[in-house]
DNA sequence: AATGAATGAGTCTTCATTCAT
DNA sequence: AATGAATGAAGACTCATTCAT
């Protein structure tokens, strides 16, 4: 849905948005009615149409600036720096930390990895993020400090600890994400084979 | 809901358990419902209801039933190996082996983990396959052939990883399953911290 | 949707499709709401959509059934009648009578025909009775007492009358049907070309 | 709704009428929105409640115009013709003439009819066709070149055959208007009684 | 144990209309 | 005259669950 929006009707937008991610991260996209929606927005039912099509609409531009969002942070991060192992071990602690931001937002994409209807539109996004952590990865191992293997593998490997640490320890038990994302980094050098003298450069 | 049950009623309640697995795994369990499952056993509406006393109940014992399944299979892998990293070892083939043989409550248990209403059902059984985890590492940094980090992360960590490449190379993608243990293997035992060298008893 | 009904499940769907059929020539199809047809018959939402898949679906069973209805009124008439013109004019005969006792289904044939959706449903029923009017009347062409013309234009304008003057006639003023039924016959005999001294066979 | 329009003003107008007839014929009335309306001429909301009070306002507009034109078309061709056998012909060829031009305007006449809500628009107009055709049926009558019967189920008839083949034979299958018009008068001439000697006058 | 039937609250969505600007 | 935004009642349809038989 292509839509001039006024100020007013981008404040609106933000507002329904806003409150759709906490809604769907507490309670469920399935559980989370549109009515829900509007009401806690305080606004009549027609309004959410007014600037989505449908519920599912709503969710998959919700998964999409989220991805965006994501990955921007990560190239933020790493910006101009050169070394490869460096830039695994930056944005890594980026997404720990961008995860750790956005519980709500971890939430909704680990949900819609694991929904036929919404697969698809996470898949893109992921693989986007897979191929940045590929690159660094085979420059690694061009360079002789990460041994040989499928550097996708490693990629979604190190993705999943990420995010399934960053749920158990930040989200449920409120440790400091700098500490978890340390911890993340750790595991997922240690995974690439990255002996502690790999690490400088030869 | 306890009932004693003749043959004839036990395997009509595995009949819709089955059923129900395939639909859910393929569907989705929101978008599943009991007349999908009834219609697809092709018994009357009342049949379910005699079995389960409601849709959540039948989904939360599927996933019950799972995890207690998955243990089994990793403790008749490592029964009697008494070095605890060829246990982890073991352990984690058992669970890449497992996930690809029941990719369908693999999809099961990932979406109960992210649905407020089962999270508390999966939470115990991941518990309890992290304990055991917890063990062998704690064993394995004991003997000072892993360098001490909090266990339970690590074996969080290493359930991640195996869920996910399990995912994307062998539901996806049709791989070798033993070919992907192996990878999932080694980029734990990395993870953990054993180097090479530490994989021997000293 | 099909369905193995028993006694009171037939009942049921008569009782629906009964009280359908005023509600649809009443307030017509759009202004009708399934709630409507329920409540008229007293009964719960669900009980609708476990007869019909939908509203629409309804509503074309209507069509069908009333075509088919109207076609065996017609085909009982005139069996065994030899005269091609005494089988035209019984037919049309039995489609005022039809219309007449029928007012309720006329309205929504004549409503389906001009509504894109059910266009095509009432397409084949009509096509269908003009055929067999067609034959007919080529009969009579054959045997020189109807001049040769389009033979499907006759039968179409031949149901054009007999529809037109039942509604005027019979639903709105209440006439008496068999008066009305001369009228058609005699206009449509002479719309045909039978001058009066064709009626005979040579 | 009565307002003082400016040039401009009376464009806009037309430009929605000339729209919604569109639309309205091709989606059918209830299915096609304001905002469809309102979209489909690019403007807002606001300007089509400025211009009509509401969609069924403009909607029997648009069949008021519409009849009133149908029969300017007719009075027009008719004018001057003294005999009423000629008056009666020209009367049915404008009609099936004005039919074929204006095929979306006889679509939404046709569903008017039969339309509850509009039904009541519809029918004066048709009175006053029904009542120009009757005069020039009775003189024929009163002149003896019409046997004599009712003339209003007559004009009826011809109304009916009129639009029926004009249906089917230009707007769905794209025939010459002409030829229809002659298939059309000469089928009424026939169901007026009309023999061929008596075609001229006495 | 089992079936077909029924319930009715709840879901998403549409749309004529109104309002503030 | 005109716009974008908002309203909210109403619509079609779903579905977990229960009931009569």
């Amino acid at each position: 849905m292509q839509r001039q929006l006024t100020q007013r009707g981008q404040e609106r937008k933000a507002q329904l948005v806003s409150f759709a991610i906490k809604a769907f991260a507490q309670n469920g996209y399935h559980t989370t009615s549109v009515a829900d929606i509007v009401d806690g927005v305080g606004v009549g039912k027609g309004v959410f149409y007014w600037y989505f099509s449908s519920k599912e609409e709503l969710f998959i531009e919700i998964l999409r600036t989220s991805q965006r969002d994501m990955r921007r942070r990560q190239q933020r991060e790493i910006r101009g720096v050169e070394d490869p192992l460096d830039r695994i071990d930056l944005g890594i602690r980026a997404a720990v930390l961008w995860f750790a931001e956005n519980d709500d937002l971890r939430r909704l994409l680990e949900f819609a990895r694991n929904e036929s209807t919404f697969a698809s539109a996470v898949h893109h996004g992921q693989k986007v993020l897979v191929e940045d952590a590929r690159t660094h990865i085979e420059e690694g191992i061009k360079e002789g400090r990460i041994p040989p293997r499928d550097p996708e593998a490693l990629a979604l490997a190190m993705l999943a600890v990420a995010n399934q640490l960053t749920q158990v320890y930040i989200s449920e038990r409120n440790e400091d994400p700098e500490v978890v994302a340390d911890t993340v980094a750790e595991f997922c050098r240690g995974g690439l084979g990255m002996s502690p003298e790999f690490r400088q450069r030869p």
